[in-house]
DNA sequence: TAGTTTGTGGTACAGCCGTGCTAGGACGCG
DNA sequence: CGCGTCCTAGCACGGCTGTACCACAAACTA
């Protein structure tokens, strides 16, 4: 065993080791013994890194986090319509079976956060960069021209926002009904809903 | 002690007992002994009514969802426009301390549904339920002329029961942001979304 | 080479978990 | 009265939990 361990790496792999269990087999069978054993490891190295169970599991909730921000944020910055509004929600929403683990984590922390005030602290900093982006997106929608004029952009946020938390939710709970294609066509759906529609592709629009 | 008790009281008290347990210490904190404490009887009295924790929570959570039909089924029946639509979903939605308590059992038991398949099942049955709730409410709106003409009623129901269950993962998330007040504001955005203007109460309407 | 730091493994402890077993009290029926 | 059924309480068991402690190997420092 070398005599410096690379600290940053040993603790990704870690993180990464719960996240497995937490998609196989659900929030309670994320113990000590459990996750380092998936990480290949004894309890105590991991201990060694991890004092306590709450801070690994605030460690790997603020990764999570952080991960899927590195993911939506150039998205974000990048969209100037409503197909670059599509993007940033296709990536935040299950619609491969990557994302689907990822926000099967997301919503085990999700309910673990009452546990603990640490937690608690970290959900609550997700739910405002959550909230935000669906701001932000309203926000380009009304840039481009695209907005429906007769709909209200606090509205409309506050509802893109809503739904895509309950999509998120119903594909964790029900994946049989809500698989990728049902989740991509009730964003597209809602997007139709508050969006002009397109200023004439091919064909002639509506009179 | 008398020879024969009321068994189905028990059970109930007992399953009362869950749920108090439930939403003031969360899921972690539901086991045999704890629900026997609250309930106030020994575990193995408790263990009488439900022979293991499984029955325990399964018959829990099919009590939670028969409670919530026995509330909804009335209103959905005897609504026939947007007014009656609302009134449906302000009883679905955790707009009062009681609903808030249902909706945060509601969504423990949907989070621990993947655990057994005894609890997948009724999760399963609570779906299609809740779905059909959603569907329904846009035939009402179809039905009394509320509904706008150009939008699709399937894409108004696929939104509508995604928004509604992600107003209710919220609540129960971030209790702080989304209070009742947003909920109504949040439901009543998105009826205003897809219905057309109401037939003008006082004032003029738009031109 | 000697010593100190850094990382790791094994073991142990107290506490909770679900559940099986056993004994006995309270009542209805004969 | 006495028997049998219904209900309740206590206890024990094996297993899992988080965490503390201790011994030890590897590598850098002097």
């Amino acid at each position: 065993m070398p005599r410096r361990a690379d600290h940053a790496a040993r603790r990704a792999t870690i993180v990464e080791a719960l996240w497995r269990v937490l998609a196989r087999h659900g929030i309670a069978e994320v113990s000590v013994r459990t996750v380092a054993a998936e990480a290949g490891m004894s309890p105590t190295a991991m201990r060694y890194y991890f004092p306590t169970r709450d801070d690994l599991l605030a460690t790997a909730m603020t990764h999570t986090l952080e991960r899927g921000t590195a993911r939506v944020r150039p998205l974000l910055e990048a969209a100037r319509d409503r197909a670059g509004v599509e993007r940033v929600y296709l990536e935040m929403l299950p619609t491969d079976e990557a994302q689907r683990t990822e926000q099967e984590v997301y919503l085990a922390f999700a309910g673990l956060a009452r546990t603990s005030p640490r937690l608690q602290e970290i959900s609550e900093d997700a739910g405002v960069r959550i909230r935000r982006v669906a701001r932000v997106a309203v926000e380009i929608l009304q840039a481009s021209g695209e907005l429906d004029p007769g709909v209200p952009p606090g509205a409309a946020a506050r509802c893109l926002d809503s739904l895509v938390q309950g999509l998120t939710f119903q594909s964790a709970t029900w994946p049989a009904a809500f698989d990728a294609e049902r989740i991509r066509r009730t964003l597209r759906d809602f997007l139709d809903g508050i969006c002009v529609s397109p200023p004439d592709r091919s064909g002639p629009g509506r009179p």
